[in-house]
DNA sequence: ACCTGAACACCGTTCAAGT
DNA sequence: ACCTGAACACCGTTCAAGT
């Protein structure tokens, strides 16, 4: 039952999943889906659960050797298989911060603070980690704004140089730097993966705590 | 026009936003609305540009002083007022990431860009930092789920204890050490500066770079 | 136990028509 | 230029009724 709505958002996206569509899709007539589920809610709450089952399965068949003192690495490899899970399914993030707490995500969030814990953090530590880390912990960010949009026209460019001097500025100068790259300049996969580990970075800076380092993070462990 | 529906929006919540219910507030009797907008998608990015030229107000009035190489503490500080603007509308986040740029928008990142600039970052620093720092540049970030729920019954938290064995002894540890504080043991405005400034602790340590540190990092810059 | 048709209250939106 | 009523296609959901 979930899985036909899984894959009818796959193929059509979310706006797409309507009672009526889904009934179609399972060959069941129309508002028989009131006997399998509660409500509409309920059946989005019932997807979430099953992408981030589909995770966790993911997640189990990582190398369970990595743990320990290579907490970092161990921490790393499941948030980008969570990432690669969501990456399928296009449509989860959305649904994601609707924040039901169901037992797949528990079950995720446990893994992660076993892995903290082995690694030597405090349970303090672990706490706030885990919320800065936010929903980069099941492999994804909320982006902005995408560049789209036609490319402007010379009129346009200058008053938009003028307008935001620093914006484009920055980015002819990147573009300067790599020609040819003026769409698709932006590796997601990459950009994700450098503030993954600006964050893992920081947060095992803080574990070793060998130096004070930065005023308010010492203040607030 | 648009400030009517903010104002909807912030006493009624956003899915009472309708375009009837709307129309009742303003005065006007149903459709009219569709003179002065072209669409509910429309209305909606309407708000977004309300919410952050109310932003962009915000950190207009702040210190001018604060730039050059105090880059952190002026970005810590503009990301701090976007926060306070958006506590008072709840209801943006969840709109902001139908990422529509507009000229507010725009001209957010355009000031930050500048004070990194200032502050002694190259373009393509920059660059990753924005997208590094996600949503949370303009103030908000995305919890995965809050505790909600009422608090279980005996068994179920031993059934949970033995499921969730280091999520429950993480929680275990934290009450622990703070009794007392069972609810509300989340402090989000403490939660959101600990990841903001891990994030602009690990970009400090990008710019200066005296020491190669993480692996990752200097590959990516 | 599982499914269904008709109906209800509600959307966003169109369109021809008013001033 | 600005507003409006009636209508359309579509929602989620209820409910009494079928097998």
């Amino acid at each position: 039952v979930l899985e036909a709505a899984v894959r009818v958002a796959d193929a059509e996206g979310l706006p797409a999943l309507t009672m009526r569509r889904l009934a179609e899709a399972i060959g069941s007539e129309a508002m028989s889906l009131y006997y399998h589920v509660k409500s509409k809610d309920d059946l989005l709450d019932g997807l979430v659960e099953e992408v981030v089952g589909e995770i966790n399965d993911a997640v189990g068949r990582l190398d369970r050797a990595a743990s320990g003192p290579a907490w970092q690495a161990a921490v790393r490899a499941r948030i980008l298989t969570a990432r690669e899970v969501l990456l399928r399914h296009p449509w989860a993030p959305q649904l994601l911060d609707r924040n039901a707490a169901n037992p797949e995500i528990l079950g995720y969030y446990d893994g992660l603070v076993g892995l903290m814990r082995e690694g030597g953090f405090t349970s303090d530590q672990i706490h706030h980690a885990l919320h800065a880390i936010g929903s980069r912990a099941l492999g994804f960010a909320h982006e902005l704004f995408t560049p789209g949009g036609e490319p402007p026209g010379e009129a346009e460019a200058a008053a938009m140089a003028e307008r935001l001097p620093n914006l484009t500025g920055m980015l002819a100068e990147i573009v300067h730097d790599d020609p040819g790259s003026t769409l698709g300049w932006c590796d997601d996969q990459t950009e994700f993966e450098f503030g993954l580990d600006l964050l893992l970075d920081g947060l095992e800076r803080v574990r070793s705590a060998d130096r004070p380092g930065g005023r308010r993070q010492s203040r607030q462990l």
